[in-house]
DNA sequence: ATGATTTCCTGTAGGC
DNA sequence: TGCCTACAGGAAATCA
């Protein structure tokens, strides 16, 4: 499932390959996809992509025209770039062509939990998932984090998911960050102290930044632009490892559900 | 306001 | 082998 360090992935790959090219035509394929905008689909064409911007998991291509294109992978978006003449894969919903028409990005996602969006960047700021995103977690402060869980019984878990509270995470880099700061994903979040908060987003950083250093997490095989698996998938310590050992002290991973969502840690090493 | 639950959707894994 | 069911989850909506 794409997250921070998918979306990530994908940003630095399109700005690699398709930053200064020009949208030759925007053809969503599915019209219920397409979330915000569908009446400027014929004003995007020929702008040309000047900035690649990610904000939590929303992904927002700049044209210079004033548009830009809104991309969200939600569960299974896979967002491709791909040789005119290769196939129109199964659930793909929007080919946007570039330059001459030899190639184009695609944006397929079968389960439909993403969307795509037309929007002027001027209006961005107005648009309620963007504004609603929380701070990116490079930039927040243990301060912000903190006032934002401030008061919140709820446990820690379901509360690092609310992208309003810190923007990006997702189940696995929660689980795998509440594993190495050594807090129990049911701990109440009002219970964290300052220090705790600090260890945390330290572990958030970490783990994020291994993870795009690796291209991200293939499981339910994420791709980037040109088909990449990424192999942070390699490195988990819960997530996806319920039974196993844990790395640490060799007790066996639980998974819970917490929030309606499968929550893996050590009940040994987390507290 | 907070928090818990339901909804969307399809591919895949597991059981029999 | 093949069919069927349960499950996976981001985020918005709904309800208590």
């Amino acid at each position: 499932m794409p997250e921070l360090p998918e979306v990530e992935t994908v940003r630095r790959a399109l700005e690699k390959r398709t930053l200064h090219r020009r949208v030759k035509e925007y053809v969503p394929l599915r019209p219920d996809y397409l979330r915000i905008g569908i009446e400027h689909v014929k004003q995007v064409k020929g702008g040309r992509i000047n900035a690649l911007q990610r904000k939590g998991k929303i992904l927002a291509v700049h044209l210079d025209n004033g548009w830009t294109l809104l991309h969200h992978l939600g569960m299974s978006g896979r967002l491709l770039l791909a040789n005119r003449n290769e196939p129109v894969e199964l659930h793909t919903h929007v080919r946007i062509v570039l330059d001459n028409g030899a190639e184009e990005l695609r944006q397929r996602d079968p389960r439909r939990f993403g969307y795509i969006g037309i929007i002027l960047q001027k209006e961005l700021e107005k648009y309620p998932p963007w504004a609603r995103m929380g701070t990116d977690p490079f930039e927040i402060t243990p301060g912000e984090l903190c006032a934002n869980l401030q008061g919140r019984k709820r446990p820690i878990k379901p509360l690092l998911l609310e992208q309003s509270i810190i923007g990006g995470l997702g189940n696995i880099y929660v689980d795998e960050s509440l594993f190495r700061a050594g807090i129990h994903p049911t701990r109440p979040a009002c219970e964290l102290s300052l220090h705790d908060i600090k260890r945390l987003l330290r572990h958030i950083r970490q783990v994020l930044s291994e993870s795009i250093a690796a291209g991200g997490s293939s499981t339910s095989d994420f791709q980037t632009l040109d088909g990449t698996l990424g192999e942070f998938q390699m490195k988990h310590r819960v997530y996806g490892r319920e039974g196993k050992e844990c790395k640490k002290c060799g007790e066996a991973i639980e998974c819970i559900t917490l929030g309606g969502r499968s929550s893996h840690f050590c009940p040994a090493c987390q507290k």
